[in-house]
DNA sequence: GAAGATTACGTCAGTGACTGACACAAGTCA
DNA sequence: TGACTTGTGTCAGTCACTGACGTAATCTTC
């Protein structure tokens, strides 16, 4: 019972009993938001029924998450962490493009592990455009700002007057878009890396079609 | 009184009273709306509002417009087809970069029509998620998808399996987005085609970057 | 020009996402 | 133990959006 004292010892961070609550009724509600969205559709889940499920109040529900949407992409923080610190382990004078693959290939990498919670977000996407709208204004709109600014860091240019960063950063978004719909439409039976690499291949040789 | 019989003269096409009242109230919705949004915010006009200043029934607001952000976003459509008869004009045969320049360049030259609405849609996108969501994931959408199917045909591909298309198009919208971004931060002093051209510039000379 | 089919609109009632305010109880800290 | 913080429940409210039904204006056809 009183094995923890003062620190935990599973989860590595020292959480208080409070803040494990926290996080275990959040957990509860994405996990359930995800098996009822999975089973009845996003429309046709209700947020007082995800928190009905999770045995909290709706209110609490919208303490955790500020939107309906947000719960599907509760990881959202983690990967755009992940895609921050993928660029700022690259060397500085490595080529953009370069820089820019490992970000994007480090956020590939990590699609596998949560397969079923990608598909999940991905079929929501296709068939919900309040989520396709969602997914692609704020979740990848801020993967993208990330790209951007580290883009315009290496270009040493000032992306509200350089629109190469921004340009850089859409076409590489767009790789990751186009790769995640080939993925997925195949049932995942692709490596999804291997299609992300290619498609980032394809796009650093899109100058050659200028002539 | 009885200067028209069958067909309209004023504009062009033939519409009966009907029509030519459902597009008086459409148009006046259109209009209240931008101004209600322009004096006091997108999130602070209700859509009661709008068409209380309108005239009509709220229901009739959303008869004519799905959602709120969509009688922001009115000329949406003509500005769709904008960009796929652009496509369309373009010679078979010219290289995709200068196609989409095409395409891109008619969007853009439109946009000095209707200043103040860009800049209205411009501003409320800035302040506000959900109206930027929209654009994005709605109205740049729309184009995006014109702009990848018409490369798709020029580079005789199918776009579910080559992610050229995609990502040529979303590094163009990107440069749109810059070259908006810029104009509107300049209270549109600086001649916008001029700046979209320049980002399309830099869009085609992006494959240096990769030495 | 009168009968009949369309259709744009108003009214009403309802759903569901989301929010502010207040109270309370569990957790934290001194 | 006592003061302070904070995550939660309850309640009431706003607002975007929708289905159903009725009505009147418009269009069509004879």
């Amino acid at each position: 019972m009183s094995s923890e004292t003062t620190t935990s010892v599973a989860t590595g961070t020292d959480e208080g009993r409070r803040e494990r609550k926290k996080r275990a009724t959040r957990d509860e509600l994405i996990a359930h938001a995800a098996r009822l969205f999975d089973a009845n559709g996003f429309d046709e889940t209700t947020t007082e029924q995800i928190a009905e499920a999770a045995d909290v109040s709706q209110r609490t529900f919208f303490r955790h998450f500020p939107s309906k949407e947000a719960v599907l992409y509760a990881d959202m923080d983690e990967q755009r962490r992940r895609v921050h610190d993928a660029l700022l382990d690259r060397p500085a004078d490595e080529p953009v493009l370069e820089a820019v693959r490992h970000a994007i290939m480090s956020l590939a990498d990590h699609f596998q592990d949560d397969r079923e919670l990608r598909f999940l977000q991905a079929r929501m996407a296709a068939a919900y455009p309040t989520v396709s709208a969602y997914s692609r204004a704020v979740v990848q709109a801020q993967w993208e700002r990330e790209l951007i600014a580290a883009i315009a860091v290496r270009l040493d240019v000032d992306p509200l007057h350089d629109p190469r960063p921004e340009i850089i950063a859409g076409a590489a978004m767009s790789a990751l878009r186009a790769s995640t719909r080939r993925w997925t439409s195949s049932d995942g039976s692709e490596d999804f890396p291997d299609l992300v690499s290619e498609a980032l291949d394809a796009m650093s040789s899109i100058g050659t079609l200028a002539a």
